[in-house]
DNA sequence: AGCACGCCGACT
DNA sequence: GTCGGCGTGCTC
């Protein structure tokens, strides 16, 4: 009997007969679900069952020899399972590319065109004297035994398609060829290949921090690397990363978003002279199951990727590193089975017993908390490498200043003075398009989303209105749908900031950088190369400008507002602010020049900002948890949030209403809610949420995994979409 | 989630 | 008279 999960969301497993042959746990298995054929994984072979023997069915095909998890991950992915109360089919088949999860073998087979019987005897005969084409592809498979599929299309034109005609005449056949050999790994390559020498000698904090990761060789250990920009963070992971491909181990790196990063995908492809296996969103199926078969077959030494790279098969583990782990992007906070990969991480180096190294410049306040608690040691980099000094950050008072389109005079007069200087000037914006809002300038009219509770940006360029969230684009109106009076575009974006710095500066080249201006990683590398060869002279962007990109000869890092962070219902909110100031500030002065940073907000005496400028994000931090101790907030509580949403907003209040009903929460667990969201019509559909707090983790996961299988036989979980998210990240 | 079965409205 | 709407029942 075996025992097999299925990508369904029921919280179960299902046993089946042993067919033909047994498979191992951790392998892909053919089997009958209902009335169709899925893929499964079996988990283990167990003696009985508890469903009556009639009703088991048999195994089909077993589709793997040898395990795609393997125990180690396999064990992983059940606590993953058990952690986030998510249904473990899902999560395994979360783990797996779509290929994999279709059933792709673990092996590229490489098909192999062989001339059949019938095909040399024609080749023998005159049959092919009037088909040249057909007659050199024969003659090429004959010769050689059979072809793979690049050497026929290497043959002369329009080999493929004689090929197929030769096929269809059955005079040419496929066969499984023999197997790729460069997907087979071999031993360790010798030492000396393995990587090119560095061309930085380490500061001692670079050294210290490498000995300390270095001496929990073999067994677990949490390292918090906190390393200001510019400190040198990503070469402290490639020192260790060769140690650990020296003594044939495996290196895990995680990463924010590949195409926000190439800079240190370089560096590791540089550096290193082993195979890595590179796993994120933009890759094709193909590639990705490509990238995965490399790290299961274990050719690749190194595997670097995305959130869902927490996942990839990899035995012999040496090390994990997680760069950039205050990102949001670890965390998958919408489909169904929401995770944090970075937590994911820890945990499987902790079970794998090797050590992780978890690198930011602002570490959230989860990780500083850790390192606090000693569960985390702190390793510090607190000087940039080089010559560059830290930046000077002061706060420009809005309610003092006159302002151009958002820009005060004395930002304008500051971006002057370093443009004259030959600096390069950063402007950061929260805020993609023109303007946030379109309003008439007669009767009040805003224009809003038809489908959404949010105001349509406007697009002046493209004379457009598009909303963020659903998509939604029409036409600019030049006057107001309901009285016809003027319309005006009132805020800003980086559209217009980038107008008006034009308008300021006709002489300084600009560049913008958002999602609008850069949807692939070629466009995303060719502005980075205008600003790094100094062709633009001003940048203006999102979020996009503080990831990791150098430019050594910014001076000067300009945020716009720095507002919307201060006031937010979202606890988090002043975390991310202080993060995004920080990381902005790290863009400017990385070179030989002091760098100066600006932050305009209309509340100069905000704590939260005054912190920050007088103790840097260490003190922000100590500010921040102490109100998050008082509050009961994460990391001093535990949260879980049940979101549902339906065509009506009712539907999704009853739903989560009634879920409630079911169980009354243990002491020290409370339940807020069901509440609408704060934008509750998104796309036309409604939104809600219901959240759970608790002091502590355990009581927290014993009240879930009551409560959530009667939630999920509710009559009213099949009319609304839901999901639970554990340790949400964001609460709408 | 799929998929099929099953019982009530507007169409060839 | 049928095509098809989505309620509900089941998946080893």
């Amino acid at each position: 009997m075996i025992r097999v999960a299925v990508d369904t969301p029921l919280r179960q497993t299902f046993d089946y007969l042993a067919g033909a042959a047994s498979p191992v746990p951790g392998a892909r298995v053919r089997v009958p679900f209902g009335r169709r054929q899925v893929v499964g994984v079996a988990l283990e072979c167990a003696a009985g069952s508890d469903v009556p023997h009639e009703k088991l069915r048999r195994i089909g095909e077993v589709l793997d020899t040898e395990p795609v998890f393997d125990a180690e991950l396999l064990a992983l992915l059940r606590w993953a399972a058990d952690y986030y109360h998510h249904p473990i089919g899902e999560v395994l088949f979360a783990a797996l590319p779509k290929l994999a999860r279709e059933g792709a073998p673990t092996r590229r087979i490489r098909a192999w065109w062989v001339a059949t019987p019938d095909g040399a005897a024609a080749h023998a005969g005159d049959a092919l004297r009037r088909s040249p084409r057909q007659r050199a592809v024969l003659e090429a498979l004959l010769a050689r035994g059979g072809l793979d599929g690049e050497a026929v299309g290497a043959l002369e034109g329009g080999a493929r398609e004689a090929l197929a005609t030769l096929v269809r005449r059955g005079w040419a056949a496929s066969q499984e060829g023999p197997p790729d050999p460069a997907a087979d790994a071999g031993g360790p390559p010798p030492v000396a290949t393995l990587a090119r020498p560095s061309p930085f000698t380490l500061t001692e904090a670079q050294q210290a921090a490498v000995d300390a990761v270095l001496a929990s060789h073999g067994r677990y250990g949490a390292f918090l690397l906190h390393g200001i920009t510019g400190s040198g963070k990503t070469e402290v992971y490639l020192r260790l990363v060769e140690h650990v491909l020296a003594r044939g181990e495996r290196a895990l790196v995680l990463v924010p978003e590949i195409g926000l990063t190439p800079q240190l995908v370089g560096r590791f492809a540089e550096r290193f002279a082993v195979p890595m296996a590179t796993l994120h969103s933009a890759l094709t199926g193909a590639a990705r199951l490509a990238a995965w078969r490399d790290a299961l077959s274990g050719r690749a030494r190194i595997v670097l990727g995305t959130r869902s790279a927490v996942f990839a098969p990899l035995a012999g583990l040496g090390l994990v590193v997680i760069d950039e782990e205050h990102d949001a992007s670890f965390k998958q906070h919408d489909g169904g089975f929401r995770y944090s990969a970075r937590d994911i991480a820890v945990m499987r180096a902790q079970r794998a017993g090797v050590p992780v190294v978890l690198g930011s410049a602002t570490p959230s306040l989860e990780s500083l908390h850790n390192a606090r608690l000693g569960r985390y040691a702190r390793l510090a980099l607190p000087r940039r490498t080089g010559a560059a000094l830290p930046p000077r950050l002061a706060l420009v008072d809005l309610r003092a200043e006159a302002l151009r389109n958002g820009l005060s005079t004395f930002v304008i007069e500051a971006i002057r003075r370093h443009l004259d200087a030959r600096g390069q000037v950063l402007v950061y914006l929260n805020r993609r398009g023109y303007a946030p809002t379109l309003a008439c300038t007669a009767c009040g009219w805003i224009a809003g989303c038809a489908s959404c509770d949010a105001r349509l940006t406007v697009y002046a360029r493209v004379a457009r209105l598009k909303c963020h969230h659903c998509g939604a684009d029409a036409p600019l109106p030049a006057r107001c749908p309901t009285c016809g009076y003027e319309v005006r575009a009132v805020g800003q974006g980086t559209e217009r900031v980038e107008e008006t710095l034009a308008t300021l500066f006709p002489d300084a080249p600009l560049a913008r950088l958002d999602r609008d201006v850069v949807r692939h990683d070629e466009e995303l590398a060719a502005v980075l190369t205008r600003v790094a060869s100094g062709d633009a002279r001003i940048l203006v962007g999102t979020q996009m400008v503080t990831k990791g990109h150098d430019f050594p000869d910014v001076t000067l890092a300009v945020v716009l507002n720095a507002d919307q962070g201060l006031f937010s219902t979202d606890f988090r909110a002043a975390e991310r602010l202080a993060q995004t100031v920080v990381q902005v500030a790290g863009r400017a002065g990385r070179g030989a020049r002091v760098g100066e940073v600006l932050i305009q907000t209309e509340y100069p005496e905000h704590p939260l900002l005054t912190s920050l400028l007088a103790h840097g994000y260490e003190g922000f931090a100590d500010t921040a948890l102490a109100e998050r101790r008082a509050a009961g907030w994460p990391p001093y509580g535990r949260l879980a949030a049940v979101r549902a949403s339906a065509g009506s907003l009712q539907e999704a209040v009853d739903f989560l209403g009634e879920a409630r009903r079911l169980l009354a929460p243990p002491r020290g667990l409370r339940l807020l809610g069901p509440a609408p969201a704060a934008m509750a019509r998104r796309a036309d559909r409604y939104h809600a949420q219901l959240l759970i707090e608790s002091g502590d983790r355990s009581p927290l996961h014993r009240f879930l995994a009551e409560w959530l299988p009667r939630a999920a036989a509710l009559p009213g979980a099949r009319r609304v979409r839901w999901a639970l998210d554990v340790d949400p990240l964001e609460l709408f």
